[in-house]
DNA sequence: GCCGTTTTCGGCCCGACTGTTTTCAGTCG
């Protein structure tokens, strides 16, 4: 069945064709749409069929008609017709890091060369020398590009580049002359995986800051070194950019290195409509900097309340912000606890009382200690020897409950690989308190989105939780779906994942996901008071 | 190909860095 995600590779297909064709204005016109349909939160079809296609940002009138098109034949006729223009190659040349459409062109009309293998060739036998334009060392970049093909650097998990944003930060603040340092970048907006590492800093001594950076002993290689801007490669491959500013533009820097793209383009264009303009340094009316050393001071003098990083997708949030409609986020203060704690998991040998010292620990309410499902035998249920945390317990299960959790307060599902989903009029609110735990598991990242869909009709039937947790992708949900699932109706619960106690503060990883799918507080089920849960729970569990 | 509180035509974000240059084009984010 063909889908959204398809769809998406196509017009980024088209727009990669239409670039080395040297067209203009179209590849850009084609990839924003296809960034805007990745990030829809509704089914396509269901878009089509109301006839709002044109709503999407990005799509006119010529779009509209190929995506109907699409969604009728399965099929886009202006992609096949535009391959048989350009050897499909060239695709892979342009894709050579550090080389574009521009040089896969020349090489394509200059050289007759249409692939990687035909650009091999014509290097070792020097047909590129003397070309004007490439010198030996633009030469020697591509012959190491080539050498390297498809082992590119990947993007990677969040709480993977979580981990090495926070050593790396703690390194430059310690050993270098810095004032501020802060990760910006899409670390920054919590997206689920990350390409690589954006980190600001502001000090007067820029270079001397960028001598330490670079003798860091996770650093391999120095890609480039400017006077503001230092990009370097680490031993694991990943790519860091460091950047240093004044302090009278470290707002500024951070709101334009924060992205995203799309987030900025329209700021900049709104800027235009003003009579400003807006870049790293600043907001200038002519010479003059009317704002730059906070976030807060860029978008005021947009006119815009300051947007959380986290929802800066031109996903509709700069119009919210207009209208005052931005959304109040769940913060990482508005969790109250844990519901998904697996005592004989926890990698320490303390069990509840290391879980109990823990939640104290990080101000938590309560924890859920989950248990499997024992079929006829009612589980003990834990109690710490003090007061704090209040113990709720959980049963997890991989079929549908159907009927209250016998002795325990909620239903954990941990849906096993190709469980469907029930009918939304099956067992309903008698089946007891449900939180749908590692939804995602099993499912490619970016696969087939439209699997999940049917799940948010289940949450319109009756209340479902489904679990964030800082994993997003191997075993917890994307933004993406998170955001769906809360205009479906339904609950989020956050938690860090099946991980050891010392790692539980990665649950404010899972708090930055429920951020990204604009969730309020109300909407979190573990930021209710542990009384309200308590009093909800009470009223359908199983025991007395 | 999209888009519009100066526009339905004529624009299309903006700057850093590299390599090949002598004033700039290409790539990147």
């Amino acid at each position: 069945m063909p889908g959204t995600t398809e769809l998406v590779a196509i017009f980024r297909e088209i727009g990669d064709l239409l670039d080395l064709q040297g067209v203009r204005f179209k590849p850009e016109a084609y990839r924003r749409a296809a960034r805007s349909l990745e990030a829809l939160t509704e089914d396509l079809a269901g878009v089509a069929a109301r006839g709002e296609l044109r709503a999407i940002p990005g799509v006119g009138e010529a779009l509209a008609e190929k995506i109907e098109e699409y969604l009728r034949t399965g099929a886009v006729p202006f992609l096949d017709r535009i391959r048989s223009e350009v050897p499909p190659g060239l695709l892979e040349i342009m894709r050579l890091p550090g080389f574009g459409p521009k040089t896969a062109r020349r090489l394509w009309v200059e050289l007759g060369i249409e692939g990687p293998g035909e650009l091999a060739a014509a290097l070792a036998a020097h047909r590129l020398d003397g070309l004007a334009g490439f010198g030996p060392r633009k030469i020697a970049l591509l012959s190491a590009a080539l050498a390297q093909v498809g082992g590119g650097p990947k993007r990677r998990p969040l709480v993977d580049a979580w981990r090495v944003a926070e050593g790396l930060l703690a390194a430059i603040r310690t050993g270098a002359p810095v004032d501020r340092v802060e990760v910006a970048g899409s670390l920054r907006r919590r997206r689920e995986t990350v390409g690589d590492l954006d980190i600001l800093a502001t000090s007067t001594r820029p270079e001397r800051v960028f001598e330490v950076f670079s003798a860091l002993p996770e650093v391999r290689t120095v890609r480039m070194r400017g006077p503001t801007k230092e990009t370097v490669e680490l031993s694991d491959g990943l790519q860091v950019d460091l950047r240093v500013v004044e302090p009278a533009a470290f707002g500024a820097a951070l709101q334009y290195f924060t992205g995203s793209k799309d987030h900025n383009v329209h700021l900049r264009s709104r800027a235009r409509d003003r009579g400003l303009k807006v870049n790293e340094y600043g907001v200038f009316r002519g010479e003059e900097r009317v704002a730059g050393a906070t976030e807060d001071d860029v978008y005021a003098a947009l006119g815009l309340p300051t947007i959380p990083a986290e929802i800066r997708e031109d996903h509709g949030e700069i119009e919210a912000a207009e209208a005052g409609r931005l959304p109040t986020l769940v913060d990482a203060p508005d969790v109250r606890g844990l519901l998904h704690v697996h005592l004989e998991r926890l990698g320490g040998t303390g069990g509840l009382p290391d879980a109990a010292r823990a939640a104290r620990r990080l101000g938590f309410e309560y924890l859920g200690v989950v248990v499997p499902e024992a079929d006829g035998e009612v589980p003990a249920l834990p109690r710490p020897s003090s007061g704090a945390p209040r113990i709720f317990l959980g049963i997890e299960t991989a079929r549908f409950p159907t009927g209250p959790p016998p002795g325990a307060d909620f239903w954990v599902l941990r849906p096993a690989a190709g469980l469907a989903v029930p009918p939304a009029s099956a067992p309903g609110d008698a089946a007891g308190p449900l939180l749908v735990a590692h939804l995602a598991a099993g499912v490619d990242s970016g696969a087939e989105p439209d699997r999940l869909r049917p799940w948010l009709a289940l949450a319109a039937a009756r209340p479902v939780a489904f679990e964030v947790t800082a994993g997003a992708g191997s075993e917890g949900l994307d933004s993406t779906f998170a955001r769906q699932a809360v205009e479906a109706g339904a609950q989020l619960a956050l938690g860090p994942g099946d991980v050891p106690v010392a790692a539980w503060e990665r649950y404010r990883l899972a708090v930055g996901l429920a951020r990204r799918a604009w969730a309020a507080p109300e909407t979190v089920l573990n930021a209710r008071p542990a009384e309200e849960l308590a009093r909800s729970w009470a009223a359908r569990r199983g025991r007395g």
